[in-house]
Order: structure tokens, then sequence, then C-alpha cells
DNA sequence: TTACTTTTGCTAACAGTGTTAACTAAATGT
DNA sequence: ACATTTAGTTAACACTGTTAGCAAAAGTAA
């Protein structure tokens, strides 16, 4: 009877070993090294056995892929709702966006395809749902303080998505290690977005 | 005497038979079908003959990033430089930008690294300072015609770059087929970053 | 305890990958 | 005609993801 429960443990401490194991090949060697073989040494079992618990190398991606939304879709949660006025909120929000880029460069990379083959699965994967969902509410609290009513918020959403990614993506072109503070190119671009959302059309 | 010169020009039509065949493969079973052997293949040759013309595999690549922004900077050059007001200018150019993305899809992911690990050289490639300059000018120019004389010109250059990047890059995420014409939400970007320039400090 | 069944994890293999060393055959130079 | 350079070949190395087949261990039933 308990013996069930203890192997169920054991192949969920296999699993977990598969993870960290990978994600330290990852960090150490960039995510190119990454090998079924290599993890298999790490976790001094034999290549197939991954395939128990990973359908194939890119499941192993796809996990650090919703990891990274988790991650990000987390911090985003511990942005205040209320106290602050709204568009300090989406100030905030956009910060938090560029400081979990700066932080978690890899799952970035991997969340987002840059340099890496994107997980086709990820695009509507509940995950990322989930984060761009907060950044969709700060937008429309924005606009609902606002005179502002014609705006198209999906459209809105994507803007501020293109410019906080447009920001990183080229920041990660030229090296890993960005700086975590906004900088002052990112601020001026935020501050650009939240004056034409609350004024313009 | 002439036997070296039809030499030189068979191996210069080997050249850009690997050239012509590897960007058939590319456009046709995209970057990651791309092969030495596959290339051999397709050029009736074995695979080292490959590496008289190329130094590796990622030199191939490399070679069509330069020339995509070779492409790019020539597309952009092609806006002319007088007649129009300067902003008129720096929106061409903007959606020049976009038109070369939606055109060269393959093209752009290579020199963006977009699913692709990135070529390290191309970062300071003359080919890429090419179409910096073409940006930075357009800028300069808003800026002298304009009442903003603090503006940090290279700042401005690179919130430029990152903005219309972003828009490119998150369009390419889900969907190779990006319209050729520049979105709503890119030309309301622009618009406010033309705006900032003129205006703002 | 014995006999049977299931699970676990292994080795070996397939079909590829980039790249290089060693060799042959053809073309060129003297 | 002979020596030398060059062109292009095959074979190999060290990898890659993934799968089939097998042996040993563990669990179950009589």
């Amino acid at each position: 009877m308990s013996t069930t429960a203890r192997r169920e443990r054991e192949i969920q401490e296999l699993r977990s070993k598969i993870i960290t194991q990978s994600w330290k090949i990852i960090t150490e060697d960039g995510w190119q090294a990454l090998s079924i073989r290599k993890i298999a040494d790490a976790i001094e079992y034999s290549a197939p056995v991954i395939y128990k618990h990973f359908e194939s190398k890119e499941a192993i991606i796809e996990y650090f892929s919703k990891e990274g939304f988790n991650i990000l879709s987390h911090e985003m949660s511990l942005i205040p709702t209320d106290k602050i006025d709204s568009s300090e909120r989406l100030r905030d929000i956009a910060y938090t966006y560029w400081r979990f880029a700066s932080t978690y460069v890899q799952h970035y990379r991997i969340m987002f395809g840059l340099g890496i083959p994107p997980c086709e699965a990820i695009n509507s994967s509940k995950e990322m749902q989930r984060t761009s969902n907060y950044m969709y509410s700060a937008i429309e609290q924005v606009l609902n303080d606002s005179t502002n009513d014609i705006a198209d918020k999906h459209l809105k959403l994507k803007t501020f998505w293109s410019t906080l990614h447009g920001f990183v993506a080229i920041a990660l072109l030229s090296d890993d290690n960005i700086p975590s503070a906004p900088t002052a190119t990112l601020i001026d671009a935020v501050e650009g977005f939240i004056f034409t959302l609350k004024n313009n059309k």
C-alpha cells in the first residue's frame, strides 16, 4: 500500500531532479548545451528514463517557459491593486516586467524565443494568459479613470507589450547582463505610452 | 593565363550556388532544416567542399544576416532626403522598417536572432552600422528642426529601434505572415515617439 | 516459497548533425 | 614527361534526439 506512495514520491523526485539539473546546465553553459545525454549523466541515469518524465526535449524547454510566465505573473500579482492611482500601477507593471527580464534572462529568452526555437504551444497557454490579464486590466483601469473611452483595449495591450519587449529584446541582443533598474529610455517610452493612453483618442 | 580567371569564376559560381541552395532550404523548410549535407546534396558536391567557401555553418547564416541589413539599409536609402519635412522622413523610415520585416521575415529572424542562435559578429558589423546611421541621422534631423536640443540622440535611436523591433518581434511570435502595411498600433507608437522627440526634453 | 506478471532501467541502434584528416584523381607548371 | 599543386572524395570522430528490445528487479498470487 505505502510502497506505491513511496514509488510516486520517487518518481516526482526524479522528475524534479531532471528539472534542476537541466536548469543547472542551461545557466552554466547556455541552453544550446542542454542535451538529453548530459541530463542523464547529471541525474545518474541512462538517457531513455528522461522520456518517462518528459515527452521530448522541447517539453523540458516548455516547462521552463511556463515557469517563467508563472514567475512573471506572480511578481505582477504582488503589485498592490488599490491605494495608488491606476497609471502608477501600470508604471509598476512595466518596471516589474523589465526587472523580471533582467533577473530571469534565461527564462525570458526561452519564453520569447530569443535565440531559441520557441515552443509553439506557449502562445495560448494559460500561463501566458495570466500574465497578459494583469497587463490588460491595468490598462483598462487607466482608461476607466480617464475620459478616454474609445481606445481599443486589446490594441493598447499589444502596444504596451510590444514596447516593453522591444527594449528587452534589443538589450539582450548585445548582452546577457542587463541592468535591473529600468533604463532612462524605457522610462521615457513608458511615460509616453501612459500619456497617450490617458489623453489621446 | 585565362584558366585562372575561369577557375576564379567557377569558384564564385559554386559559392553563389551554395548561397542560393541554402536559401532555398531555409525558405522551404525553415532554417532548422539547413544542414551542410543537405546543401552538399543540392549543389551536387560532397559536404567538405562547402568549407572551402564558408568557414562554418554559422558563417552561412551570418551571410544572410548581412544580406538582410544590406537590403534594409538600401531600402532606407531610397527614401528621399529632401523635399519632405524631417519628421515625415522619420515616419517613412519606421514604415520602411516594418515593411522590410514583413517582406523578409526569414532574414529578419536571422538578423535579430528570433528563434535562431544569433551570430555574435553581426552586432558591430558595418552592415548593421549603416542601417543604424540612417535611423540616427533622421532622428538628428528632426531634433535640428525642432527646439529640442538636449535630447541624447543615441538614446533616442535606441528607443526608436527598440519600439520598432518590439512590434515586429511580437508579431513574429505568433505568425510568420505579418501584414506588409504598418498596423494601427505601430503607427500610434511611431506618432507618439515623433511627438515626444519634437516637444519633450 | 514458488510462479507469474509488471515495472524499471539498461544497452544498442537508427538516423541524423558539424567538422576534420587522409587520400585519390585531375589539372597545372616546369 | 615528370613533379607539384589543387579539387573533391570517402571515412571517421564526437556528438544530437529518440526508440526498440532485453535483462534484472520488484510486486503479486497461489
